[in-house]
DNA sequence: TTGTAAGCGTTATCAG
DNA sequence: CTGATAACGCTTACAA
């Protein structure tokens, strides 16, 4: 058995309580006996036991991730590695620790949501996506247990506390920016639409050629898993149209390798024939043959900003709901050209 | 407060003991009674307190995780994602919880190691990493802490319980396959050294020169960061020499997609004016132009033996030291050619 | 087959 | 400023 607190209580010739007190470092107690119990500690090689502190405080010092179960959503898509950097170094600085869900399932994922929940294993829990209709976020928000979500929730967006970017905006300026680029025939590859982000998207770009008074026409929107796979079918479809597209709005980096790697093989040339912007700006976006125009949504802040609005939660009840929206910006590669055969 | 076994054992009719009993399933008690206490735990929806189970029991369920610190290494390497998921449906399979460690310097995770260990949150340990000199490893070992590595243990091999592929001989393999090509200078450009894996690569390709007979040349070994400026960096560097090589071993598929941009940049061919084979084969392979010939190394399965070997030694305390093998396979796509010039 | 009670390692309340 | 003592919610001898 490991040392207790009793044994250091005991070397030190002091109560448990004593002890206890000077770990939490309680100015009621004399520094003489902070000192001595310190050495005690030291010198038994002392350190706190969390599962014990945990039951007499009713709190554990760990919050919850909870990531969606597609698998290749989550192994694929260099999204979550870095949203999890931010998230890892919001919880280190106010000592958090981290614990995922491992369910594949939705059932699975939500039974382990449960269990953290109910179990006591978690102070707060993260929600690191956002579906249009989520067991989970409804049994959260009905438990009014704390939790923050990296997204924009679907329904009750005013009631809880989200991390996001405008995907709106983002995407009614890149598609814009296509516009001021002479392209009037503008596609958009989305993702899944259960996801909120698609659906964000796909309204932002929407917007953007409603107010350009061009008229949406429904075979240039398509949508596919943020996937590779996704990106080659959607393209072969759209370039088969009587008036292909000039220019593509791709929800995803990903998907857009992919959507350039079709083209290529197509015989067609970017940004010469076609136009591509994307998202995310993860590294693959730097690395791609042309390198892609994508709009930066600052993936490691989303975490780490939703790591520090949970633990404020957690540990005040009454913070108030908060929306945070972290900025983005386009980052201009060589995807993007002014439509030619137009002055 | 959330409902306990006590209100449940009121409500049932029973004592706490026999609620704690029925939850065990144990055999002792008679299946009206659990019938009883079943319905009263339906009734008042109970969920047992992990917290005060892992108390009771000096054991949490929980799995530590130690990801290496270096922020770009893991979220830029899809390797990290997948080897999670493989750990998650591990874990998942035998109801464990997953638990990452936060830190970013080195001393911060060492510390947050002992926190995990001395702290009782977890009841073993994943190093997801393996380095040459590991204060964390040695600090387990010490302590005979349940623990597993993925990847080779630069010491004391043959006592602990490890998962990783036969780097030395796949590496020993692809130069091979690139010496049937008639290659004669093949270069090696490799991660950093402080990893065993980057070593053992090293290894195997010295040892097929060796047995080749072909004379080991400096200039032609290159080590970088498994990051893509280390990709450029190197590959200039290589290919300024008066006799650069005509086939490269690549430690990683990231370092290669970077390597390959330089190549195009300077309008050197592949696999024409020169051949490639990098190591992991990621999605990243697949979708770089041209296609990379990749040594598929089983991420998953390295991930999810891991966790399965870990929960039979914390389950089992006298299981013996494993070295478990995953294997691996070339996977041919499209950046290796015969060199020219030679019959 | 079931109940009683001690104990897991802390913290918190209340005296002193 | 410090010490007893009772929680925290569960498990597990030991009794019955």
């Amino acid at each position: 058995m490991a040392v207790t607190i009793k044994d250091v209580a005991k070397l030190a010739n002091v109560a448990p309580s004593t002890v206890s007190r000077v770990i939490a470092n309680n100015p009621r107690i004399s520094e003489k006996t902070k000192q001595k119990v310190r050495e005690a500690m030291e010198q038994l090689g002392y350190h706190p036991n969390f599962i014990a502190r945990s039951l007499a405080n009713q709190s554990t010092q760990v919050i919850g991730l909870v990531l969606p179960g597609s698998a290749s959503a989550f192994s694929q898509n260099p999204f979550f590695p870095t949203v999890l950097r931010g998230l890892s170094e919001g919880a280190q600085e106010k000592q958090y620790a981290l614990q995922m869900s491992t369910g594949q399932s939705e059932e699975e994922i939500y039974e382990g949501v449960v269990q953290m929940v109910q179990g006591g294993r978690v102070d707060g829990i993260i929600l690191l996506y956002s579906k249009v209709e989520d067991k989970v976020m409804n049994y959260l928000k009905n438990r009014d247990f704390p939790f923050v979500v990296v997204g924009k929730p679907y329904k009750y967006c005013e009631e809880i506390t989200h991390v996001d970017n405008d995907n709106y905006r983002a995407t009614k300026e890149v598609t814009d920016y296509l516009l001021e680029l002479k392209h009037e025939c503008i596609g958009f590859i989305g993702g899944d639409l259960n996801l909120v982000v698609t659906v964000e998207r796909l309204l932002g770009y929407e917007k953007s050629l409603r107010d350009a008074g061009i008229d949406m026409k429904d075979e240039y929107i398509i949508h596919e898993e943020f996937l590779r796979e996704g990106g080659r079918e959607a393209i072969k479809e759209l370039m088969q149209l009587e008036a292909p597209p000039t220019a593509l709005v791709v929800a995803d980096d990903l998907m857009a390798l992919g959507v350039l790697n079709t083209l290529d093989e197509m015989g067609i040339r970017v940004p010469e024939d076609i136009s591509i912007v994307s998202f995310n700006n993860v590294l693959l976006a730097e690395m791609s043959r042309p390198p892609l125009t994508s709009v930066d949504i600052n993936i490691y802040n989303l975490g780490n900003e939703a790591a520090k609005s949970l633990i404020q939660k957690i540990e005040n009840p009454k913070e108030p709901i908060k929306r945070i929206i972290v900025p983005h910006h386009l980052v201009t590669r060589c995807t993007c050209g002014e439509r030619k055969g137009k002055s």
